[in-house]
DNA sequence: CTAAAAAGTAACCAGATGGTTACTTTTTGG
DNA sequence: CCAAAAAGTAACCATCTGGTTACTTTTTAG
């Protein structure tokens, strides 16, 4: 029967990215699995082979979630490049907020090398939001509100980094800096830090020339 | 003999540290750090206890070598606040691509929810290198070069951010921006976008009233 | 030189691991 | 209604896990 299977499959799913997310590839375990999603350990073997597969299945699962944010960007459109920074910043923080599975299994990927996020396909879904940021660029650069110099990979790099770093690394840094960097306020001023910087970057060129590099 | 037992000591930690930070915890197995270590296993149990022990351990020393970073930053002292802030960043970026095992343990921290972090006094390392951006703060806000509007903690986890998730996520990045980043013009580009970013959010007084938060 | 303490070792254990097999039950198409 | 295919299950296996024990060798101090 088809439905059962399919629910059967999305519930082995379910209990292998919490499982996944939680512990890693290495820790995580297949008993582990199998007993949460109340499905039999050969059953899981059965759909999805082995345990390598149901890895890449699960984190291929996580980021299709990104690819709904490109359309959320594009559909917050505005005709001020700040605006939509502003805006793009605010829905990819509230995506890294909403989906801490994700965050961890970006991570787990960079201690492994990327290897299964190379060895699938996994790293097509960049395009969704990488063109979403570029596409605001492109935009403000043609109608001269922020200068050629300014450099999208950067723009990019630094606007991952800022958002993506709160979330992966909150426990450490909530001792390093030594605030609550879980609550409402730390997040909305870090999100008004955020913006604020790029904006200032953004209207300084993208380049300080008083600082020899 | 004393000698023999530090040298013990020390080939256990050190193929301790090469097996944690590649593996994490739970993928780390005793039996691979007894093997490469050339130290038998029922020795480490006696020298660390059990394996809890053994990656605390490795978990401090790691973050011992933070800190030379403050004599470091200290050291390279110059009454300009932005030469300064240049050579901080030039020094933390340099730690962390000296030192890929102290990335990688930091992000295995953090999806163990620090939890050893918390539970030593790891923490206590912080110190070293927060103390230094704050100093470099204070005397610019003292001498009006930068506005007291700055807050100092937004700037560290900017710069944290900026500098740690270059390397920790270095992986996934260059796929997205498909551009290597372990290249030297990579580091070298992003050093300076990091630099310039940070210059002018501190001249523009760490607001942008433009934007509203 | 010697006895005690420290350093080091081989072999072992109970429990858990990923993975399989032989089997029963349920669903489906004709 | 019925046979074949799909869904589901219990019990099992070889291997590996962290950790221990009973033992030998080396070093040290008097």
């Amino acid at each position: 029967m088809q439905q059962r299977s399919e629910i059967t499959r999305a519930k082995i799913l379910s209990a292998a990215e919490q499982e996944f997310s939680e512990k890693g590839f290495y820790g995580a375990r297949i008993n582990e699995i199998a007993e949460v999603s109340q499905v039999n350990k050969a059953l899981i073997y059965k759909y999805f082979g082995d345990k390598e597969e149901l890895y890449q299945c699960v984190l291929l699962s996580v980021y299709e979630r990104l690819k709904d944010l490109e359309s959320q960007i594009i559909a917050s459109s505005n005709s001020d490049y700040r605006q939509k920074l502003s805006g793009f910043i605010d829905i990819y923080f509230q995506f890294l907020e909403d989906n801490p599975t994700y965050v961890r299994m970006v991570m787990w990927e960079n201690l492994n090398h990327a290897k299964y996020f190379k060895a699938r396909q996994v790293n097509k879904t960049k395009d969704s939001i990488i063109k979403a940021l570029d596409q605001i660029v492109i935009e403000a650069k043609a109608s001269h509100r922020i200068p050629d110099s300014v450099d999208s990979k950067q723009l990019m790099l630094t606007l991952i980094a800022c958002s993506f770093n709160y979330f992966s690394n909150m426990d450490t840094l909530t001792e390093i800096v030594q605030a609550d960097l879980r609550s409402e306020e730390s997040q909305r001023k870090r999100i008004k830090a955020v913006k604020d910087m790029l904006l200032a970057y953004m209207d300084s060129g993208g380049c300080d020339d008083r600082c020899e590099g």
